[in-house]
DNA sequence: TAGGCCATCTGGTCCT
DNA sequence: AGGACCAGATGGCCTA
């Protein structure tokens, strides 16, 4: 990856950040109103243990979910529904031709596959559930690669935000005082701004980044329906 | 229509 | 031996 596509991650994972700050209010990232009056949303900590229990959470629910769709019925039918590829369960398909138990050895481990990647899937899901990004309906739905992608930078900037906070909580440990509101330069927060590279407003549209890296030959912007 | 994304099948390899 | 994991191939769906 180079330099570019990650300070797209960056922007994109701030946007979604902030997108979630707006809907669902501070209180969804487990912290209080009181922290940083001059900079709401600016620090939206999830606290580690809550994201990892999600997860924990949401594996568990897949693990349990496919113990059943096992048989060959399933397979057929989804082979169908999803346009299998090589029709296996056609009269001319590769298995027509091997024995009845090499046949049923191929379907069973077919369909053991199938069950794993709907779990590498619905453990996707669940990493889309907990990343902040747009969830609404006129967004699509985030690829696995963006997925994947977005997952890294947020956490990345979940442990830069804990590194800041720490910084922070040993700054006023030392008997200082922070007069409010907290000044911009104030060395805390200071990083938190140069970390988002858009306006103040604490909006910025999808276009704005885009027109900020239009030179990113990237696939990841076709979650976004704001282009300029 | 080309390209991106995805689901599925398949054979190979590694591990228990 | 059986299961998990992986990568390649293939075809369907959707969007620009």
């Amino acid at each position: 990856m180079n330099v570019s596509e990650e300070n797209l991650l960056k922007s994109i994972s701030n946007d979604a950040l902030l997108d979630l700050t707006q809907r669902y209010g501070q209180s969804a990232f487990g912290f209080g109103p009181s922290l940083g009056a001059g900079s709401p949303g600016r620090f939206p900590l999830t606290p580690a243990t809550d994201f990892l229990s999600g997860q924990t959470a949401k594996s568990n629910e897949s693990g349990g979910e496919h113990t059943s769709d096992d048989d060959d019925g399933f397979d057929s039918l989804e082979s169908r529904k999803r346009g299998s590829p090589f029709g296996d369960d056609k009269p001319g398909g590769p298995l027509a031709k091997k024995s009845k138990e090499q046949r049923s050895l191929r379907l069973s481990i077919n369909a053991r596959e199938r069950r794993r990647m709907h779990d590498l899937n619905d453990a996707l899901d669940g990493l889309r559930a907990v990343i902040p990004y747009a969830h609404s309906p006129s967004v699509r739905k985030l690829s696995k690669i963006a997925t994947l992608l977005l997952a890294k930078n947020y956490i990345l900037m979940q442990a830069q935000a804990l590194e800041e906070m720490r910084r922070l909580v040993a700054y006023l440990n030392q008997g200082q005082t922070i007069t409010s509101p907290i000044p911009t330069s104030l060395a805390p927060f200071g990083q938190a701004a140069a970390v988002y590279p858009f306006s103040g407003s604490a909006i910025a549209t999808c276009a704005e980044k885009c027109s900020t890296y239009s030179g990113t030959p990237s696939s990841l912007f076709k979650h976004c329906n704001d282009k300029p």
